[in-house]
DNA sequence: GTTAAAATGAACAAAAATGTGCAGAAAAAT
DNA sequence: ATTTTTCTGCACATTTTTGTTCATTTTAAC
């Protein structure tokens, strides 16, 4: 077993569940401890953990970019919510999920996860490239200018014939009466076939976004299994949500 | 056991596996250590691996660091490469193409060009995705580990319904009678569809490739219409080529 | 606060892999 | 067929990596 194969073992490992032992390692790749302090040392100097008494933790990926996290409105909420809602979905299911920035927080939690994403955003199929467990796979469509969805009737068609067991949405309005909505027609369409196509719904949004209503609706309010939001959501709003059956998970920070 | 045919079976095996192991490859090959180990530096002269103790890994084509940049195979001739195809693609055209890092720097150099990218690789799209002047279709389809390249039934229906005015393919090998060629079946299929889908085909391969034959042949050699490659390219086999129809492009550096 | 258990870092020895020179074998050129 | 060139295997000195030991630090429990 060569260093690199460790290596290899120790990122995986790591992706996936974030935190690895020293003596867990030593024994699952037949060394020393010695050596996989040593190899902890070196993945640590080429910044992708944090070394710990008895073993390594993930670097918080997003520290990594201090100057791009101050361009996310409500980070800190946002990756709360991701790991949150990454721990809820099963080994196994098949997720479909658009673009934005909260499912990407979602999906840097679901690195090492042996699921199947099947996306419209490329930018999620390339964060996802690096992780050997998770099946990707990407539905195709034009390229909206500024933006890393996918589009049009090839993006149609490729989510038509697929069915999954999650459908995980970012949005930018919910609203117990109007729904949940975006800012473009052609994104809430594609997100509408999410909807239709997955066993269960479920939308990550910080809660700035409850009680909102945007211009292009996606799908009614009762469509929703499952809302992933941040401590800020009012109880009254929360109440409301969960009077009409909806469950509401508030990830803790 | 002759050199080239060790050379296949490492590339092979790296493709697969990403790291191999020097023991592992000795006994496999029957060959010495000693052998493998210059094997190896050569292929590490090539920039399709790095060395490292105990064996080697893949150039981590998904870590776009500016260090590996340099590790990169014939980055210099690349460039010109793309600088001098580039050039060559007409305003308004529509243009299909593979992964692969020479039409990579094709694309780089495509930037701010009005014309319309047809892609199965998303890191092309990525690429593309800050520029507002170019069009960008993706084909969709599930992705291989360890490649940015889209592959499978979704792919190729896409593809299938798309004409293109030039297929620009990276390849493997280039060889007068068994035609163009890569490392994997999946990609050399996709890349098929590109050839029988557009008006034109455009190669664009350092010269190494010229001469080569690697196992997934893609389409036989009177589909090309033209060859981008280096000064290297020996004059015989540019005769040769030129023989045969195709029009070879010296890009100069 | 004290103590026991666990993990760490450092030093050193053992093991493994490396590079190099050289002789013989294989392939290519003549 | 012979010469030339290239490639391969082996031996050996060197470097890198790994395992072991032990004093020290950290963690957790009492």
């Amino acid at each position: 077993m060569i260093r690199e194969k460790r290596f290899e073992l120790i990122r995986g490992e790591l992706a996936k569940k974030g935190i690895v032992e020293g003596d867990d390692l030593a024994a699952r790749l037949q060394v020393s401890r010695a050596t996989i302090r040593r190899d902890l040392d070196q993945l640590e100097e080429e910044g992708l953990l944090i070394r710990t008494h008895g073993g390594a933790q993930v670097v918080d990926s997003l520290v990594e970019l201090p100057y791009h996290s101050k361009l996310v409105a409500y980070m800190q909420e946002k990756r709360a919510i991701g790991l949150c809602a990454s721990q809820m979905v099963p080994e196994g299911s098949v997720i479909g999920c658009t673009g934005g920035t909260t499912v990407m927080s979602v999906i840097k939690y679901m690195k090492g996860k042996t699921v199947t994403v099947v996306t419209n955003a490329i930018n999620i199929a390339m964060e996802l490239a690096s992780s050997e467990s998770t099946q990707v796979i990407v539905t195709g469509g034009a390229m909206r200018t500024r933006s890393y969805e996918l589009v049009g009737h090839i993006a149609d068609r490729t989510l038509d014939e697929l069915y999954m067991d999650i459908a995980l949405l970012g949005i930018d309005g919910l609203d117990l009466v109007r729904g949940i909505s975006t800012y473009t027609m052609q994104e809430a369409h594609t997100a509408s076939l999410y909807v239709n196509h997955a066993e269960r719904v479920w939308v990550v949004a910080d809660h700035t976004k409850v009680g909102k209503i945007a211009p292009a609706l996606i799908a009614p309010i009762m469509k929703v299994h499952r809302l992933f939001t941040d401590p800020g959501l009012s109880p009254e709003l929360r109440s409301e949500l969960e009077a009409i059956g909806m469950e509401v998970v508030i990830a803790e920070m």
